[in-house]
DNA sequence: ATTTTATTACGAAAATTTTCGTAGATGAAA
DNA sequence: TTTCATCTACGAAAATTTTCGTAATAAAAT
């Protein structure tokens, strides 16, 4: 049985959501300590975007003594799951194979990895 | 050369540019047409958005006769490119190949084009 | 005990995106 | 010619997202 997999985050959010799926748990503190590594941003408004996120049900905490200790309440691969099924609708007119050719033809993949999804494209010819 | 495929656009502006690049001209009325098939939107509402993509070189225009024709302005395969990019980076932190894993996992893809996407792989590899 | 430091809550400002009302212009219909 | 319908331009309202200032609180340091 899978949370609320419905809302989809902000671009903000989705960034805050990275760095929990990565930490696990992690203080305010910690993903504001993160998120300044790319880019600047006040304490507080990484404060407040968590707090919203807990109101959506994003994210969930626990008091530990007077911090707040957050974790991510969305699971990150159903989560990838939907916002790719959204870019696939908007950006590929629903196509995930346009989508993935383009993706292989345009990134760097490596050899092994395009070996990798030989493999699984056999193993779902073999299933279905 | 190619145009500019810097500027993101935003949701409705994707949505606009895809209306485009299907029809390849057409009026502000042609194109809310089109958008109404989805969702309910006023005339004004599409043309502002158009007037300022036109603003952004999103778009272009040509008077015809007392009208306005529309056209993308920006390339179709470009502006996926960018935008693959840009999802592939927040969405799965730059690993083309974990978002084409998951997409032939989740989404439906016919045999064909499992084995479409398999010979795209071979010429790939045998070209690297 | 007092000061300093770090945290949360709250609210509102700022920025961005989306929506729409109104006015003016132009051609078509009556 | 007058009316009607359609289109554009403009500006502003509404909604959403992002940012931050201020105050209250509590622990830690002096």
């Amino acid at each position: 049985m899978e949370k609320q997999i419905n809302i989809k985050p902000t671009e903000s959010e989705l960034e805050i959501l990275q760095i929990l799926w990565a930490l696990g748990k992690a203080t305010v503190r910690q993903v504001n300590d993160e998120l300044s590594k790319t880019r600047e941003v006040g304490y507080t408004t990484t404060l407040k975007l968590m707090q919203i996120m807990f109101e959506k049900h994003l994210v969930s905490r626990t008091d530990e003594g007077r911090y707040h200790v957050y974790e991510a309440a969305v699971g990150e691969e159903p989560t990838q799951h939907m916002l790719l099924d959204k870019f696939i609708g908007t950006t590929f007119r629903g196509s995930a194979t346009r989508m993935v050719m383009q993706a292989l033809g345009n990134q760097q993949v490596s050899k092994e990895e395009l070996e990798e999804i030989k493999k699984l494209i056999d193993s779902i010819e073999k299933g279905q």
